[in-house]
DNA sequence: ATGGCGGCTCGCAGCCGA
């Protein structure tokens, strides 16, 4: 069972490179971040021609998520308890026994923003969502944009990021209490480059540079964890004309 | 070096992202 997750900021704009990914690597599930599509224009033919279902929770400019699979989606969930949210950053689904949770963590702006807030808060729900999630299910991934560095590791210049959004204590504690609650980071179970990184600023000609951060991850709950074979960052689309900033990330169980 | 790039919008400049 192959699950990657991606952030393609604008499926509109990457469905070329998205289908091309598909063929190349033919992912039982693949978790998108910022379609920026509402519903009636996701390019759901598109992508049944490709072999693949499509589940997908849109609005109008920004956020947006998916969830594309070669099985059924069954138990969809778009919202959560006790978040009354406009903004669609959340598909639960449960594809072929395994619970997938797909989420687009708010990016937070600056530590002095509202916008933090909301992450935190956001986070603050989230948290309970899974716990609960935990309660019913064995086989969880929560994979996504998380917005998060988990460690120093993850940051290409952690003098320059430490104490700033994506990197402070507060969303690293958030990341860490998921662990605890019963999941593997499944990248840092294998051996990694030093330098792996999945999201690069288009600016400053980060990514030739790799001035990236680790912000894309696949969480495996315990016992879904004790059968990964592999994760991998694949940069391969960062290289194409036109690319997302984001790169995929592929975990792979024997299940 | 506080810019830079890229996608979006009842666009022509300003927002959001990370």
């Amino acid at each position: 069972m192959k699950i990657a997750t991606w952030n393609v900021n604008s499926l509109k704009v990457r469905l070329p490179h998205v289908l091309d990914w598909l063929e190349a690597w033919q992912p039982d599930i693949l978790a998108l971040q910022e379609t920026k599509l509402i519903d009636d224009n996701f390019p759901a033919e598109e992508i049944r021609a490709a072999g693949y279902e499509a589940v997908y929770s849109g609005q109008k400019t920004f956020n947006g998520v998916a969830i594309l699979s070669k099985f059924k989606a069954l138990d969809i969930v778009t919202d959560i308890p006790d978040l009354e949210d406009p903004q669609r950053r959340i598909m639960a689904a449960t594809i072929a026994g395994i619970r997938v949770i797909n989420l687009y963590i708010p990016n937070g702006s600056t530590v002095e923003s509202d916008k933090y807030q909301y992450k935190l808060d956001w986070l603050d729900k989230v948290t309970n969502f899974i716990a609960n999630e935990l309660k019913s299910h064995q086989k969880i991934v929560v994979v996504g944009d998380y917005n998060i560095a988990p460690e120093d590791i993850d940051v290409r210049e952690p003098e320059k990021w430490a104490g700033q959004v994506l990197c402070t204590d507060a969303e690293r504690a958030v990341f860490k209490s998921w662990l605890t609650l019963g999941f593997k980071d499944t990248f840092r179970l294998f051996d990694q480059d030093e330098k792996s990184y999945s999201w690069w600023d288009y600016r400053m000609l980060a990514f030739r540079r790799n001035r990236g951060l680790r912000i894309d991850h696949i969480l495996a709950s315990n016992v879904l964890a004790e059968t990964c074979q592999s994760c991998i960052i694949d940069k391969e689309p960062r290289k194409l004309e036109r690319p997302s900033d984001h790169a995929p990330v592929i975990a792979e169980f024997r299940v």
